[in-house]
DNA sequence: CGTGTTTGACCGGCGC
DNA sequence: GCGCCGGTCAAACACG
């Protein structure tokens, strides 16, 4: 059965405060900045349904694929995979983008202890200019280089970062180009973080290549990779967003139909944490600010609605 | 001069 | 035991 995409709606709702402190002159230019904003919103909107739709097309081209692929696998016995020396680190599923993105082997799966005390990983792809040759994803922490390797599968050089923001903080983040886009840095994060947030996200970056803070955080594919259970979640920003989650497992076993309410309680859990919705909201509020719409109420709806059935 | 990045060397796990 | 490979270290370097 084919997963129904759950939906979050990041729609920004842009009312205009009245203010006794707006003359009339200002008054109309920030009307028709936002008449400008509003048909610029719509167009955008126009772009992201059509993408939209693409995946949904793609979706159900990997749904056949799954489908035949699992055909030849149960036909043959083994998969169709050139063996290689060293089991590859992961195997590749595709995401919301029709790019491919790593996951957690079905060896790897069943190998790891069902509870074990490893830190818990998760990969983030992100979207950059494929010319742009850093690996910098900015995700709300502050990181420190500490290595970088060209791997055997991936031309693409590795770098290695440690979380800077705290001393003792153990989490650790490997970013490299997708090998099948390279418009897409995957960043695979280890450990949890002890501290909260690096609030200084939202100041205008030095070191770091700037970079749009919205070009970073949306679109992007989230994978926590919980101990047994591997799943993605894709967000997409539009006035719809769709937020897909699936087990990677699913990529293998469409008809898995025994997590739905995990599904749901994954797909729940990044609009309940604070650690997701700040840095989000504040970047929302941030890219307003920039633009001096001080006068600009903003009411931005992360509800996550009922998955369809 | 302090901080962060670069990059070659080194270490340990894994497969043969 | 050996070689391959990913991950880490640390000295050198760049930059503000």
């Amino acid at each position: 059965m084919e997963m129904e995409p759950t939906c979050v709606d990041t729609s920004l709702n842009l009312n205009v405060i009245p203010s006794p402190h707006i003359d009339h002159l200002a008054g109309e230019v920030l009307f028709e900045e936002l008449r400008r904003l509003s048909s610029e919103n719509k167009r955008l909107t126009e772009t992201l349904n059509h993408l939209c739709e693409s995946y949904v097309a793609l979706q159900k081209h990997l749904s056949e694929f799954s489908q035949l692929r699992n055909a030849n696998f149960d036909k043959e016995g083994t998969c169709a995979v050139p063996s290689l020396k060293r089991k590859p680190e992961s195997e590749n599923c595709v995401n919301l983008f029709g790019t491919e993105c790593n996951t957690i082997t079905e060896e790897e799966t069943f190998k790891r202890p069902k509870h074990s005390t490893e830190p818990k990983v998760s990969k983030v792809l992100t979207r950059t200019d494929a010319s742009d040759t850093g690996l910098y994803v900015r995700d709300g922490y502050q990181w420190r280089k500490y290595g970088q390797k060209v791997t055997r599968d991936n031309p693409s050089p590795r770098a290695y970062f440690k979380c800077s923001y705290a001393p003792s903080c153990p989490v650790k983040k490997k970013v490299q180009r997708s090998l099948q886009d390279k418009s897409f840095l995957v960043a695979t994060y280890e450990g949890k973080h002890n501290h909260g947030v690096f609030r200084d996200l939202l100041k205008p970056s030095s070191s770091i290549q700037e970079t749009s803070i919205m070009d970073n955080y949306l679109p992007m594919t989230v994978m926590p990779n919980d101990k047994l259970d591997t799943m993605n979640i894709d967000l997409c920003l539009c006035n719809r967003a769709q937020t897909d989650i699936r087990r990677c497992d699913d990529i293998k076993e469409q008809n898995d139909r025994g997590s739905n309410s995990k599904i749901e309680e994954y797909a729940s859990s990044p609009v309940k944490d604070p650690d997701f919705i700040m840095p989000l909201a504040e970047a929302v509020v941030h890219s307003l600010n920039s633009q001096s719409y001080k006068q600009v109420g903003l009411n931005l709806s992360l509800g996550l609605p009922e998955p369809h059935h």
